[in-house]
RNA sequence: GGGCCAUUAGCUCAACUGGCAGAGCAGGCGACUCUUAAUCGCAAGGUUGAAGGUUCGAUUCCUUCAUGGCCCA
């Protein structure tokens, strides 16, 4: 670092500006690369970082890495002349440079420009990781995203990619005439999904705030406003532990559509999927960890209490209360650590013996009210709700429901989630008046959907943990 | 929250059973006009994550803590 310092200011002494200004280039890397055979012999004006630099005396190689790869620049004193040569010789791996020269193929067949002007762009004043195995430490990695970024390629795909998913989520969206829609990441009571909210403080009005878990309850207070399709792509907060699959701050999908139901949004949901992995992939059989999962609709239809009945024997509709569920958990040796309400056993009975199964992408259908405190009651059985939940690799992909419309159910749903949480559910679902108010004002039947951004995003690029597909992951301070 | 593992030079890693902390790359100086992990020579680079303990002696053994990873809850 003082070594580089001292370099910056030698090239002032030298009257060279060691952090420039404006560059127009007039090709990328991969641009010279695909086009080599019109473009050889040309003049091109590229830019990028040197990576490496070997030196041979009085000519060198550097590979110059831009947003579209790397291409490999060559460096001669007799085409330089002794002042720009003697930049180069003075430029380190990191720096950043914009180069105008001449593109041609050495005899070794590597594509390469011969530099005929060199501008410094801007000097690094730290050097780069080791150029053979570059930055492994995952630690280092995530905090220091940037020189990740820099040195290894795969990282860069997998976040421009990330781009495309997201923007081919969009124009499937935008062509069925959603409209998106922005709504409140500070809110007054943090609802619509089950999840402990983190708080904050609004210092003028001195209020406490939280900040959103889910952006259901918005978007229907939207659906009653007339707005008929709705959908948002956004992050919401959720104040629990990290893992491979879960981050406290994460990228949710979620969509309303008036006058549908679940079926409809299982319809769109295996759609959007598969138009989605084909447009990215070019194929809806995507591959995992070596796994193959295909996405191709139609998916699978799975009835939860078939599901269950079929992997523990118990007939769930036959279970009377809280006692008896809890009992039922425990002779089956379920961690039922504060868990001492029926719905809070069948999740658990669910993660343990259902979702394990659920490999290749399907829907587990009709949810018991219990679980369920924002879908509406099945009419031939309302002790069930419209909702399915949509897997693929043991993983939820998926949250859907007709929406409970009902205000006076939605109230007892409230209630009912109450009282869940003073017997110890911290994730149960927070009251909110406001949104009951807003059912009484009448909403229309609804479908709506909400998708993890990041596990579809994992799945797309191949990436085993969670934090692969967020640029800058939380992380604690290093000690 | 629990278990296991890791932490040594800027980066990637060594260091046998407790006995002088080392290498490659990067960086410095020098040589070299088609290299691509360029090559060759020279010199330099360290609070071994932190604190404590055992010991004549600790990178190594023990305890606590910090950060991260994997698995489990």
């Amino acid at each position: 670092m003082a070594i580089r310092r001292a370099k910056v200011d030698k090239l002032r002494d030298l009257g060279i500006d060691p952090f420039g200004h404006r560059f127009e280039r007039t090709h990328t890397a991969a641009g010279i690369h695909g086009d080599f055979t019109a473009l050889e012999g040309h003049d091109v004006a590229i830019a990028g970082r040197l990576t490496v630099i070997r030196k041979h005396g009085k000519a060198a190689f550097a590979d110059l890495l831009d947003m579209s790869g790397k291409i490999q620049v060559y460096a001669k004193i007799d085409v330089l002349g002794e002042a720009q040569y003697g930049l180069f010789d003075e430029l380190d791996a990191g720096d950043i440079v914009g180069i105008n020269g001449t593109v041609f193929k050495t005899r070794r067949g590597e594509v390469t420009v011969e530099i005929r002007r060199l501008e410094l762009l801007s000097k690094a004043l730290r050097p780069l990781p080791e150029k053979w195995h570059g930055l492994t430490d995952v630690d280092l990695r995530y905090r220091h995203r940037y020189v990740d970024l820099i040195v290894n390629p795969e990282v860069r795909e997998t976040f421009i990619r990330r781009s495309r998913i997201i923007s081919a989520v969009r124009r499937y969206l935008d062509g069925h005439g959603f409209v998106e829609v922005e709504t409140p990441t500070l809110t007054l009571v943090a609802s619509g999904g089950h999840a402990r909210p983190f708080t904050t403080h609004h210092n003028t009005l001195d209020m406490d705030l939280y900040l959103r878990v889910a952006l259901e309850l918005f978007h229907k207070r939207l659906i009653v406003g007339g707005i008929d399709r709705v959908y948002e792509i956004g992050h919401c907060y959720r104040n629990e532990g990290v893992d491979t699959r879960h981050s406290p701050e994460f990228t949710m999908l979620e969509l309303y559509q008036s006058f549908g139901d679940y079926e409809d949004m299982m319809r769109l949901g295996e759609e959007m999927y598969a138009i989605v992995a084909q447009e990215v992939l070019g194929t809806t059989k995507v591959t995992f960890q070596g796994k193959v999962f295909d996405f191709t609709p139609p998916w699978p239809r799975i009835h939860l209490l078939d599901a269950i009945k079929e992997h523990t024997g118990i007939d769930w509709l036959q279970v009377k209360d809280d006692q008896e569920a809890v009992a039922i958990g425990e002779k089956l040796n379920l961690d039922l650590a504060g868990k001492r309400t029926k719905g809070m056993v069948l999740d658990e009975l669910c993660s343990e013996f259902v979702e394990p199964h659920l490999v290749q992408p399907c829907f587990l259908l009709d949810h018991p009210v219990e679980i369920s405190p924002l879908a509406k009651r099945r009419p031939d059985n309302p002790e069930l709700t419209l909702r399915f939940e949509a897997f693929a690799n043991g993983w939820e992909l998926m949250n859907a429901f007709t929406e409970l419309n009902d205000p006076v159910d939605q109230r007892q749903r409230f209630e009912q989630q109450a009282r869940e949480k003073a017997k110890g559910n911290e994730e149960a679902m927070a009251y909110d008046e406001d949104f009951v108010t807003a059912l009484e004002y009448g909403m229309p039947p609804t479908g709506g959907l909400g998708a993890g951004i990041d596990r579809l995003v994992m799945l797309l690029t191949d990436s085993p943990s969670i934090r692969d597909v967020i640029f800058f992951p939380v992380m604690r301070p290093r000690g």
